[in-house]
DNA sequence: ATGGTAGCTCCGCTA
């Protein structure tokens, strides 16, 4: 099983890629995040055409996210975190077979010690609790998604830049993420691939793409109970690599 | 430190 996620940067500019990139990479489910579609507008037929199910939580201009599964159907669907008030359309959990999946987009948090990356903090102690719980009913989980947050020194290019008092690799951000993975998850990536410059989002400025100026910040977690079966990851950086491209590159996972 | 580009909405905000 082909599992993957990927931040489309609005599906309705996205969707044509999106529909070329589900024929060619063939997974089985996928994870988007800012899709920046009220549900009204969300494409579930065209998407359905090419044989995907699909749940969304959306809202107009801003974040939003799906799940998609072919041959598959989307069983006990969560949107957004549990107990947790959130304005922001930014979770949505289904059950796809005997896999359980959580797709996220996880706050950016602007900058350090802004009100935003106050609620980046408080959002990832909420995504904690709602995990743990997911774990106890569900032994085989996968957390996928735009996590906003590059695990290690591997997954920047620029360390120096990129260190402990940056958003998205400030102490308290790889604390946050280093405390859902210590419930019982792996990064499924690192499972498969010890290198470091494999990224995921690159900046549209200063021809970051080229020049290879990323990030790792799209991550699959795959559960204790996955860890053994977990074949293959990796990140698929063709589509980056298209006319008006999403900023980021879809991540993978896949399940024997 | 700043500002660079993209998407969307409404002329700024988010990333």
């Amino acid at each position: 099983m082909k599992i993957a996620s990927w931040n489309v940067n609005s599906l309705n500019v996205r969707l044509p890629q999106l529909e070329q990139w589900l024929g060619e990479f063939a997974p089985d489910v996928v994870g988007l995040q800012e899709t920046k579609l009220e549900d009204h507008r969300f494409p579930d037929d065209a998407l359905a055409a090419l044989g995907y199910r699909s749940v969304f939580h959306g809202q107009k201009t801003y974040n939003g996210v799906a799940i998609l599964a072919r041959n598959h159907a989307l069983e006990d669907v969560q949107i957004a975190i549990p107990g947790f008030d959130d304005a922001q359309a930014r979770a949505i959990a289904a059950t796809v077979g005997d896999v359980r999946i959580v797709n996220l987009y996880v706050v950016n948090g602007q900058d350090v010690g802004t009100e935003k990356y106050a609620y980046k903090l408080r959002w990832l102690d909420a995504v904690h609790g709602w995990l743990a719980g997911e774990l106890q009913r569900h032994e085989r989980l996968v957390v996928l998604g735009d996590f906003n947050i590059a695990p290690d020194d591997r997954d920047v290019h620029d360390p120096a830049t990129w260190n402990d008092e940056h958003i998205l690799t400030s102490t308290a951000e790889r604390a946050a993420l280093q405390r859902l993975l210590a419930l019982g998850l792996h990064d499924g990536f690192r499972l498969h691939n010890d290198e470091g410059g494999i990224f995921s989002w690159w900046d549209y400025r200063q021809a970051a793409f080229r020049r290879n100026l990323g990030l790792r910040i799209d991550l699959t977690l795959v559960s204790d109970a996955l860890r053994g079966s977990t074949a293959n990851a990796g990140i698929d950086r063709t589509p980056r690599t298209w006319e008006r491209a999403s900023d980021h590159a879809p991540a993978f996972v896949e399940l024997a």
